[in-house]
DNA sequence: CTAGTTTTATGATTTCGGTCATAAAATTGG
DNA sequence: CCAATTTTATGACCGAAATCATAAAACTAG
């Protein structure tokens, strides 16, 4: 997360866009830095039968869609608007000449992106190796704990619907349904009026 | 990759390990940074039933596990020799004092991490979303041109065995070495000796 | 308030890749 | 050089999750 101060004073815009509003394409080249300020910005990618994957959901303060940015990369996704938000636009040059000049901005870029490759590198197994519900259970309590930081006994109540639950997972909904139904009778977790707690 | 004038001005060390040695335990919490001398380094995990997922593998002159030194986060996976390895091994406190004082070794270090970010968002994209074949010929395609920097149209020899294939795309070896047939029926790659080419 | 949409839910059926068993070919190491 | 191990290969069978169909419940917008 850059300052506000910081993105003015390198010549950033705030824009806005609606629900369902697309960003950039999947493939395209990386222009801009893109930081929210408010709404929520999701990066999802669809294969040949329009099945979904999203990579990531980004809220205030966060910045979004920076890896391609430093090599000459296209994105891996596309990013579209969850909800009518305002975001932070900075172009790519000016970011850098930003970077350079706030070595400790830079170092809290680097803090984000590590922790985005160990949430990378943490699902990716999990898709790989897991069950549902074990799959299920690990993003539950990633989100909980790496995300909004809550302790983990703590309790948490999930914020996503299942079909994002299983866009986040690579499995379908009716399958999270199930898996959290499932849960519950385990004692895995708690269900009241639909909405997920643990 | 950090220069070994540099690595050794901040008191690194080598060291040798032996094939199928493990560097670091999952879930440990890292004391070092890890530059490769020489050999191959895998990182991988297991699950309960023992099934195996790499995230990467690293060869002379890659960094590897840099991520949980920046965050008080734990490895996701452990560290293997694939082969007899000799490394550098660099002081968590002095890496960071390293990168403090050599911004544009900073700024390179972003770049590997973003492009790692980059590799590991398509292959968890393709994992949940896409089949077999799709998914061992986006990973060739990757090592290829992003790993190797070859040309897509150049041909390139696969080094990877199929147990490597499949750990790398979540598969099981069966399924590889029938996606692979396959594939060469269809003219998507050719076979000489069992050796893949593409 | 209500029609329309989205989300959650559940049963029946199918399928793709996993699992199991076995073996040939290739590679390695002592 | 040869025994032991690893890698590649192939067929038969199975099962977990996807798919398909349908509907109730919960939101949402006008």
């Amino acid at each position: 997360m850059i300052s506000e101060a910081l993105l003015m004073q390198y010549g950033a815009h705030k824009f806005s866009v609606r629900k369902k509003e697309v960003l950039f394409h999947l493939d395209s080249r990386p222009q801009y830095f893109y930081q929210v300020h408010q709404g929520r910005i999701k990066m999802n990618y669809f294969n040949e039968d329009g099945k979904e994957f999203i990579q990531g959901i980004f809220t205030a303060g966060q910045s979004f869609g920076e890896p391609p940015l430093f090599e000459e990369l296209s994105y891996p996704a596309q990013a579209e608007a969850v909800e009518d938000s305002v975001l932070w636009k900075l172009e790519k040059s000016n970011f850098f000449t930003l970077l350079k000049a706030n070595p400790e901005v830079h170092l809290e870029l680097t803090k984000v992106l590590a922790s985005r490759l160990h949430y990378k590198a943490t699902m990716v197994a999990e898709i790989s190796t897991e069950n549902p519900e074990h799959r299920l259970l690990k993003l539950i309590d990633y989100f909980k704990v790496h995300i909004y930081d809550i302790p983990i006994e703590t309790p948490y109540l999930v914020e996503l619907s299942r079909q994002q639950l299983a866009d986040l997972t690579g499995l379908r909904v009716e399958t999270v349904i199930r898996a959290i139904k499932s849960l519950e009778k385990k004692g895995e977790l708690s269900l009241d009026a639909h909405k997920i707690r643990r």
